[in-house]
DNA sequence: AACAAAAATTTACGCGCGTAAAGTTTTTCG
DNA sequence: CGAAAAACTTTACGCGCGTAAATTTTTGTT
């Protein structure tokens, strides 16, 4: 262990005994020196801890083994955990993932985006804010960087999208609904900020329709990306104004449905399936705190492994094509019935 | 707008008509050059949209302008809320904060700090797993790397540790319970993972004392961060296998009482002060989530504004002064006491 | 053993910027 | 107005590494 202190390749190379374009060549790729030529650096390694200097290495490539992550809110849950996933697959792919949330603001998503250009990333894995972001800066950068959207679908931009079947899940859980109990309406954002929640209406729509039940939307008000504030706030004066068309509520999403519990809850209706129970609440997403709530909150899971995995597969599979030219994918995962007791 | 592109800064020096190392000059400080100098540049700045690049800044500096922000998991709204206050602050001040989670592992905290060093930050603040880390290669980085420690205290590490007032804050609620109904029993992990925890129970038990009623601890089992289904599993089992020696339970933290309050409903048992109520449950921390439990959660708030305030100042404090020398800080900012139904 | 192919070495330049030194211009102020 | 001080310009070097070109060594094959 230890000799002196070493200070850049140049010394490296002399310690190991080999010639310093060779030793960059190993850091580059390990298997692109022979096989002795290896095992003698390595050796070295252990005996002296060398790492190449991060900022000369990039300053001198084109592209870094930067990987940008963007997500619109990282205080959910929901994104952190994705985010968790994207970051282990970029750092065991050999990347440095670097986690950014525009915390719900446009212009934190732009300025995010400027910064990540500094970088000079391999790839970005983009979950805009939706339809607050600045479509004008987004496709500006995915003109000159390789990114794959995910979670927020937004037409003609990136590479590819990976995301959550929306149409598939919601008709599922309608039609659950609707076989268990009193057709559901609906209670949402009138103006949502991300793509999902049309989607998700739309559907909702459609099914109902199908089943000839007329479809029955709750809209209220509220801007924010504080959506339980929104659910508790709103829920509370759709409930006391007795404003719901039907006792059973399908929410947009697992968060708008918690602040919705919670506003059941204080209004004195219990929630559940059972015989003493005045309404039946159910949400989308599969929120990590679905599970914890009371009751339980019925919903429907995204599969954020496969979503995670899918993202960053596509991004290497861009990297390493280095192509733009060929046609944007589009990848949808289904979402599954996550039966508990709150409908 | 736009004349040719800027390749570097000689050509930016060129077309702004000063010299490349006034230029440098002033993109290190722009009130270092003379004010006439620093409007010609900035000129020539909305004309040609130049900025240096920051890899090549970085590698002749020996600290950079980044800062390090480390949190134990993210995942935790309450650590996504502090962080996201933590990098707004940076940011203001013209740093780049970067965002790491270890994700509750002590091998991601060591490797994030390992990947922090190459990045030669002015400073990191430290949010550290606790218990688990790996307290060699925390001090060996705090010796490298000016530090301030947040959220978690341990011994003699780093130039600063901020954090919550874990005696006045159990105080307050052990007393709130105490004169409110019947003494409260302390429900926690056995072997807690951060030392918040250990204060939280230490106090509990003087105040308990003081108060002239026996401390009874529920010291469950469970070693991950997930928290949440900790006091849910162990929860219920405490519930049904009548171990509770009262009706009035103190949560070391929110997450705990969430999952906690989860497993109450799951067993019938009605939370809150109310007559027909089995359990009075209490948390700590005011998490994010707490607001919207059903019933919404009594609990103590951390003052995480002043706490992430005080972080950033007392950093950039020692980034100013350069000092490792002074005695270590440490502030403690109080708790208040938030009563909602639960308890 | 001979020889072509593969790999390593030597040499050299460039990336974009920080920064020091010496000389020149501009500002400040008595 | 004149001199000192301040700010700027010119010139030059260094940071640590990627990478190309030419040369030498090693490898694997017949």
């Amino acid at each position: 262990m230890g000799g002196r202190k070493i200070r850049n390749m140049e010394e490296f190379a002399a310690v190991s005994g080999i010639s310093r374009p060779t030793v960059s060549k190993y850091f580059n790729d390990p298997a692109s020196v022979r096989a002795t030529t290896r095992q003698r650096i390595e050796a070295a390694l252990e005996d002296y801890d060398y790492r190449p200097n991060i900022f000369a290495v990039n300053q001198n490539r084109r592209l870094t083994k930067n990987i940008g992550i963007v997500v619109p809110y990282l205080a959910d849950p929901f994104f952190a955990e994705i985010a968790r996933n994207l970051e282990r697959r970029c750092i065991d792919a050999g990347f440095s993932p670097i986690l950014f949330s525009s915390h719900g603001v446009t212009d934190y998503e732009t300025d995010i985006l400027e910064a990540l250009r500094a970088l000079k990333p391999a790839g970005v894995l983009l979950a805009p804010l939706g339809r607050s972001s600045d479509k004008k800066a987004l496709e500006a950068f995915c003109r000159d960087v390789p990114t794959v959207l995910f979670d927020s679908y937004i037409k003609d931009l990136g590479e590819a999208f990976v995301g959550h079947n929306n149409a598939q899940a919601t008709a599922l859980i309608c039609e659950y609904l609707c076989r268990t109990g009193a057709p559901p309406c609906f209670f949402e954002m009138r103006t949502p900020t991300n793509p999902n929640a049309i989607r998700r209406r739309q559907t909702y729509c459609d099914v109902m329709e199908g089943l000839g039940h007329e479809p029955r939307l709750v809209q209220v008000e509220g801007e924010s990306w504080d959506f339980e504030e929104v659910g508790y706030q709103e829920g509370k004066r759709v409930i006391s104004e007795n404003l719901l068309p039907t006792d059973t509520v399908l929410c947009s999403n697992d968060r708008l449905a918690i602040g919705f519990l919670s506003a059941a809850y204080e209004t004195g209706r219990h929630v559940g399936r059972g015989a003493n129970c005045a309404l039946r609440v159910a949400g989308h997403d599969n929120h990590p705190f679905s599970k914890y709530t009371s009751p339980p909150l019925t919903t429907i899971s995204q599969d954020y492994t496969a979503i995670a995995h899918q993202s960053v597969a596509t991004l290497f599979d861009v990297i390493e094509s280095g192509s733009t030219e060929n046609q944007q994918t589009q990848k949808l995962f289904d979402g599954q019935l996550i039966m508990r007791e709150s409908a």
